[in-house]
DNA sequence: TTTTATAGTCAACCATGGTTTACTAACTCC
DNA sequence: GGAGTTAGTAAACCATGGTTGACTATAAAA
């Protein structure tokens, strides 16, 4: 195999392409949100919070759990996420040790504005691909994330 | 839009996924070249440099301004890499301040290996989703990175 | 031939995104 | 009510993947 088609291959592969666009879309959606919300300090770990924290409000613990980390490291990045007035938290009613964590609802900061633009970029890939591609696609990067999931290396 | 659609946004939304498959892929494909090589050592940094040495090798500077970085940060990386014996320098008999970078050919660090895992992991999509599947997947894919690296941001 | 630009290296430093250890406060089980 | 567990925090530390500044050696331009 020589140079070119060494090229072509790194270039073809659809396991390259979908490294290649899963950091795209990533970077599109930090600086999307970053954007809206005005806040150039959101970081990525921030961002990467987003999906464990329910609309109702999520514990640090619960949180951490979910996402596989510390809840130390939690701990810090929601600190951060209230400092530029993203997250809110109260103490839970129930278990005062605990403290729920949950987005602003409203606001200049609320998060239905991140979230639109979330979803403003999802709109973009469907009105791209096209309702059917987009269904087709999805259900195939769905199997192949269950795949890899599942423990079946050699 | 009430909790339950927040969670299935998050989990089913075409963009999530294709940023979590691409983080799969890279891990997959990261740990099988290390297996293969049978070199623990090997960073995501190291493997982030292939795509720019070419076969005939390419100079340091050259591939800091391929990468986009600093040839500081190249320089270190690749004495790096052939300390783990997967590259080999000589200086260039032109321009004796530069030195070529090149992939051992012989052995076990050729890069016709690293292809040949690259290609495996591609060989386990393709089993995964048939033919038919992979092809437009990767078309669906490509067409989306051509999409997302023109620039069209509001 | 002197000046300027380039190739590479080294060391100091930095941001990011974690971990571990140690601690306090509160809840739960007995 | 005391023992053990859990929620959260704080501080020290760590790996990764960079950057910047200062330096040497060589090449190229004037």
């Amino acid at each position: 195999m020589d140079k070119t088609n060494f090229t072509n291959q790194k270039n073809t592969s659809l396991s390259h392409q979908l490294i290649k666009v899963g950091r795209l879309i990533n970077e599109r959606g930090l600086d999307s949100v970053r954007d809206v919300f005005n806040l150039p300090e959101l970081k990525q770990s921030h961002l990467d919070l987003f999906p464990h924290i329910d609309f109702e409000g999520t514990s640090i613990s619960e949180i951490s759990k979910r996402k596989g980390v510390s809840k130390q490291s939690v701990s810090k990045l929601v600190k951060e996420m209230t400092h530029i007035k993203i997250l809110s938290i109260k103490t839970d009613p129930e278990d005062s040790r605990s403290k729920i964590v949950f987005f602003k609802t409203s606001g200049f900061y609320s998060i239905q504005k991140g979230l639109e633009e979330l979803v403003a970029i999802d709109r973009l890939i469907s009105d791209h691909l096209g309702n059917k591609a987009y269904n087709s696609t999805l259900e195939n990067i769905s199997g192949l994330i269950d795949f890899f999931q599942t423990d079946n290396r050699k």
